[in-house]
Parts: structure tokens; C-alpha cells; sequence
DNA sequence: GAGTTTTCTTGACTCTTTCAAGATTACGGA
DNA sequence: TCCGTAATCTTGAAAGAGTCAAGAAAACTC
């Protein structure tokens, strides 16, 4: 099946109606993970010239609602967006770029998800952000 | 010692300079953790009524770049700050109410610190957040 | 107490994201 | 295939958090 049928198939799933502006929007998060939102309108853009950046907004909302995306937003970033979801991987920051990188978590398959003290929370997701600096900016400062 | 007298105390071994407006904010997120920069501000006026805002986020800033206070900033929300530093603690937030509270994590004194595949990143810092209900929107709900 | 440097005040501004109203499009049923 | 309804998109404005810049004030050094 085509890129565009298995997003399509995606958005019918999730009980979405199927538009030109979501499947490109799909597409672009597929193909740039990690990108902000002014990227993905740049990349939207690309197969649809003149969607509004209301119309990707509203998307990837929808989007990430359904559990279709995934918004990542470490401290002091704008919001990101990336395709991979339900497998409970984590991303590693770097301090120097802002690359991010996809991890997954050495502890095992629902990482930390214990709390020593919950305070009474029921605890559905762990979020892990490792910060550190990328292979790149550790060459660049030596 | 006062707790003014700590916080001058604190400001002088970071090299800083001792100012009313950075005193001020260290005991404003002493007394409200968690609390955003807008409730801080307000805070700060407590002591300070003619204080700017520049000067809060200023602080803020300088006192965080310090190692003295420590910025949160679940997606989805303004940054928050806290004074408890250095001791490798977490958070737990609720999808309800947004409140956040404090956890030390399950798996010991520098909880996932080991990545399962690095990318050849340095790490240095794991940040984990919880995402749950608290006990009264639990409550609430049921 | 004077000089130097940092920090604060003031006010404007940027950037990301959201709101609102009307036009358009997608989908279910005839 | 066409219609009606409801969701979605376009357009344009605006809110909110945070930053920039220039001059005034305060803190520290000697």
C-alpha cells in the first residue's frame, strides 16, 4: 500500500475524516521526525501550497489527540512532533544543537513507571528527557 | 541565620551580585513551589511592589544558569521553577488540575541515567515526568 | 567615597499558538 | 451520483510568554 493509503487507512481508524492537509501532515512528520511546527508547515507546503498554518495546527492537534503523533516539547523548545507512538521510547536532548535523538529506555518495557512515592497519582505515562551534548558538539568543543 | 541572610549567603558563593529583586525571588520560589513565573512575579511584589517583570525573568533566569533554582516546564505548560536542587528528584503532574508534586525516583540515585543506546551522546542529566491523575481529580471523577 | 561593571526599569517587540467567523470539503444516505 | 449535515479549512486578528535594547540605578572593588 502506498504511503498516502496506509495514512489514509490511519486517519479512518481513528475515526478522522480524511483530508488533504492531515495526510500531509502525516507525511511530513513521517519523513522529519522531531521537527518543529514551522518546519512541518514548510514540508506541508511542499506538497500543498496553500494550507494555512491554521489548518496544520489544527492537525497535528487532532493528530496527536488521536494518538497518531506524538508532541515532544523539551524545556525551553518549541513543540516538536514525531510518528513514532505506543512503544514507549524516550528522546535524548542535545545542550549545544537542540538535536534530538530517539532512545529506548534501559530499565525495560514501562521505564521508571514506578514512582518511589506516587503522593496518591495514578501514574499512566513516564516521560524521560536525557539532556547531554551529541557526538557533533562534543567534537566541535574539543 | 534568616532566610534572607541564606539567600545572600547562597548568591555570593555563585558569584553573584547581591540585588533586593534576586533575593526576592529566591525566597517567592522558596515559599511556592512549582509555581510559574506570572504567580512569582506576583510574589515578588509581595516584598517589592515597583519590581519589573524584566527583572523577575532576569533572576529567574540568572539564578537557574546558577545551579540556585531549577526550571519545569511539562509540555503543554509556562515554565515553573523550584528550589530543591541537586538532588536528582522527579515530578508527577496531573492531566486534570496541571498541579505537580514532587518523587524521588524508584530506581536509585541517578534513576536511567543509562540509556539502552546512546548515539554517542554525553549524557548528563535524566529528567523524568509523570503524567497521572492526583487524588482529588480522581476523586472528582469517580 | 569614586569608579567600574552589573543589574534594573521602561517600553516596545517577537514568536508561537489560539480564537472566531464565514467558506469549503468530506462523508452518509437517498 | 447528488444532497444535506457536520466537520474542517481559510483568513485575519489577537493573546500570552518571553526577549531585546537603551539609559538609569545599584552593587561591588579599591
Amino acid at each position: 500500500m502506498s504511503s498516502i493509503g496506509r495514512y489514509e487507512q490511519m486517519l479512518r481508524e481513528a475515526e478522522l475524516r480524511v483530508t488533504r492537509p492531515r495526510l500531509a501532515v502525516l507525511e511530513a512528520v513521517h519523513r522529519h521526525p522531531h521537527a518543529d511546527t514551522d518546519s512541518l508547515l514548510n514540508a506541508v507546503r511542499g506538497d500543498l501550497p496553500e494550507v494555512s498554518h491554521q489548518a496544520v495546527y489544527d492537525s497535528l492537534n487532532t493528530l496527536t489527540a488521536a494518538g497518531l503523533l506524538r508532541r515532544i516539547q523539551p524545556r525551553g523548545t518549541v513543540a516538536r512532533y514525531e510518528s513514532r507512538v505506543g512503544d514507549n521510547h524516550h528522546h535524548v536532548v542535545c545542550r549545544g544543537c537542540g538535536v534530538i535523538a530517539d532512545v529506548d529506555c534501559a530499565v525495560g518495557h514501562t521505564p521508571c513507571l514506578t514512582a518511589a512515592d506516587d503522593h496518591g497519582f495514578v501514574i499512566d505515562e513516564a516521560e524521560v528527557i536525557y539532556w547531554g551534548t551529541c557526538p557533533t558538539c562534543s567534537m566541535a568543543r574539543a
